[in-house]
DNA sequence: CTTAAATTGTGAACAATGTTCAATTACACT
DNA sequence: AGTGTAATTGAACATTGTTCACAATTTAAG
């Protein structure tokens, strides 16, 4: 059977990406093969390859909408008129929140190490800067007569740290604690550096 | 050609590892097989599984050499008499650097998760924690009148929070930055988080 | 020194993986 | 109906981790 129509390759794809995120979700990235998610969409493995250049090419989707959300649950809801240290540590506990929430797809975005002869795309980049992008103009009335690159790397040590709390919390590699505990040391990590960085500045 | 005697367990096992290692360290982990580690010491595939339970097992151990030596340079050099901060600040330094001049073995500790239903061996967490520990020391002294847990907790933060600055550095998460950049944001990170976390104790 | 037993290493075999591509099939148009 | 085109297939290939019946060699016994 060849030439069925059933699906355009935009259905395809999407459907492919589908499966593959519920097998993620389900299974962690181990569980993920090309037949699996083949078979789970109704096609062959030869398919899927019309579709995606290999399989870190569908990943790269995976991750790409991860992404997405991940940036949608960030400016959900935003009140502006909060006090914006208060956002910020919002912005930590939203994500914290959402890496115990989704561990095997939020994971996947760290897992994947681009490959030396493929380098990353510029929309995947760019999809990764926009969700740093909201910690950054959060940061910024925090510390107003700081410069621009002062800010930028404010923010970038700030959310490095908060990410590097989650993962070796979530992995267990500092024991065996829960996302409460995973929290409070994010609080902590944000307080006492908004503490120093606000009060020091010129 | 069987029990040739020519070396004891022992020795296939240090064997092994060395030449793990080396590849690791030439084509990191997606580069180590159970036949290359095999034929690099004249041995064949079933020989290493005699020797380690499987290639999980194999890479706990290289994990654990590389905690050592990790704790040998954290602990090198020490000169108590030097002020604290900047010995917390140099432990972070000699963090960074250390994944810096050794990538492939150093991402090796935090590609590896462990599975379900073998945990990870207490030997291996008595390592990481000896690791951990001299963070812990080196923070006492700045903030005497805070409690123990607390001390515990604010290590925790300061070096998951390196941690993640290293992980996104090096995995150029957050653009082409070089080991110069990571190593200020990492100091950013504790000069700030310091001056909060020692100003505002009780 | 010969022979039997114990032990040590082998490598063929298995199931699974990503990936490719000639062959096959179904559709659209004349 | 017939023909060409394009979509889909799935068998095939190279690798992977892992196992285990067997073979080779050392050791012990007679």
């Amino acid at each position: 059977m060849a030439r069925r129509n059933d699906h355009s390759h935009e259905e395809i794809r999407d459907m492919a990406l589908a499966a593959a995120e519920q097998i993620i979700v389900e299974q962690g990235s181990d569980g993920l093969t090309a037949r699996k998610v083949a078979s789970e969409i109704g096609y062959t493995v030869g398919t899927l390859y019309l579709v995606f250049a290999n399989l870190d090419d569908l990943i790269m989707h995976i991750n790409a909408r991860t992404l997405d959300r991940l940036h949608q649950l960030m400016t959900d809801g935003e009140t502006p008129n909060r006090i914006e240290k208060d956002r910020l540590i919002q912005l930590g506990q939203i994500y914290i929140h959402f890496a115990h929430s989704d561990p095997h797809r939020w994971a996947l975005i760290f897992e994947h190490r681009p490959s030396d002869d493929r380098p990353t795309p510029d929309w995947y980049i760019e999809k990764a800067m926009r969700v740093f992008a909201v910690v950054e103009e959060t940061l910024q009335p925090l510390a107003p007569r700081r410069t621009k690159s002062e800010l930028s790397q404010a923010a970038c040590a700030l959310w490095a740290g908060i990410h590097g709390i989650c993962i070796l919390g979530i992995t267990q590699k500092l024991g065996d604690v829960g996302e409460d505990s995973v929290q409070e040391l994010a609080k902590s990590l944000m307080v006492n550096y908004l503490s120093g960085f606000s009060n020091n500045q010129a």
